[in-house]
DNA sequence: TAAACTGATACTATATTGATATCAATTAAG
DNA sequence: CTTAATTGATATCAATATAGTATCAGTTTA
């Protein structure tokens, strides 16, 4: 059973580095490089968060992309939705035949709740959630590439563990 | 996200019906019939189950399944271990490059507390919790078989489309 | 004008899921 | 002691979803 399918995984990561380098166009390219994932692939997993609101972008020479809205504005519950649909229990028990089979019916029952929960909880993991905890894990390095000049980087509330 | 697959469905539902007719072997014909399933895809479903002591059968006419264990033994969480795997972020992450990402590994961490949600809910239905809501919302009727009550128009907020 | 970009889309490959088919072995009933 | 109802064990196929590649046109900046 997996959680995240590619995609998912992708947009989570490259939201993550638009949110360290908030401000500035970044390229899928260099996303693509320091985050190790497939070029095009990701290209289309930037282009249906525009679609969605979630990024902008800016065509041309210094182009690239940049979140459109606030990291915390951004749960990974609705970047499952994008790209894995909704939570569904077994096919489109819904729609069909609701309810036509008692037991079906039961089942059904449990695990919606159970999916109310999970929603929940991936509703509550945001972008700027996960970007804080990125800074406070590795606090002096840059976030997301190694070697790069820390110059105006993240600057954390002078806590340094 | 599809939470549970066909496979894992018609496990439990299959188990529902042992568990309601337990003391007596129930074919997987019978059971395809009523539960509307395919036959020969349950019989694959139901020797899997053999194989993880779930159920025994008995071979030859009069044969079919029975429980093998109590139905509060069964957690829908083995059921969907054995046939969707064990609940996994994305990928194998852990076995190969631990961590050699930063924000994959934040992720990581977000991700796994939820899946130990969702595992223990998953843990705490079982078929035999499931067996007495099914006694206990339908008490006067047959438990599994629908048509038994033809002129009653049983209650059904009319959501059919 | 050329190079670095995104927009859009068509295509291929691989994996997973869902379903079917076949034949041998076993058992109960007549 | 034969026959029909059943499971055991596989092999195969179809459909769908996931992952990845390729291409070309348009935009922007130097």
């Amino acid at each position: 059973m997996k959680v995240l399918t590619k995609k998912t995984d992708y947009a989570i990561r490259a939201l993550l580095m638009l949110g360290a380098k908030k401000g500035s166009y970044v390229s899928a390219k260099s996303i693509a490089l320091e985050q190790d994932m497939p070029y095009q692939f990701l290209r289309g997993v930037l282009q249906e968060m525009i679609r969605h609101g979630l990024i902008v972008s800016k065509e041309g020479v210094q182009g690239g992309f940049m979140l459109a809205k606030a990291p915390d504005e951004i749960p990974v519950r609705q970047l499952i939705e994008i790209f894995q649909g909704t939570v569904q229990v077994s096919e489109c028990m819904f729609r069909k035949q609701i309810c036509a089979n008692r037991s079906r019916c039961v089942l059904r029952h449990e695990i919606m709740r159970i999916e109310e929960v999970v929603n929940n909880e991936f509703e509550k993991v945001t972008i700027g959630k996960l970007l804080r905890t990125l800074r406070a894990e590795d606090n002096m390095r840059s976030v997301l590439k190694d070697g790069e000049a820390p110059d105006s980087q993240t600057r954390q509330t002078g806590v340094m563990s």
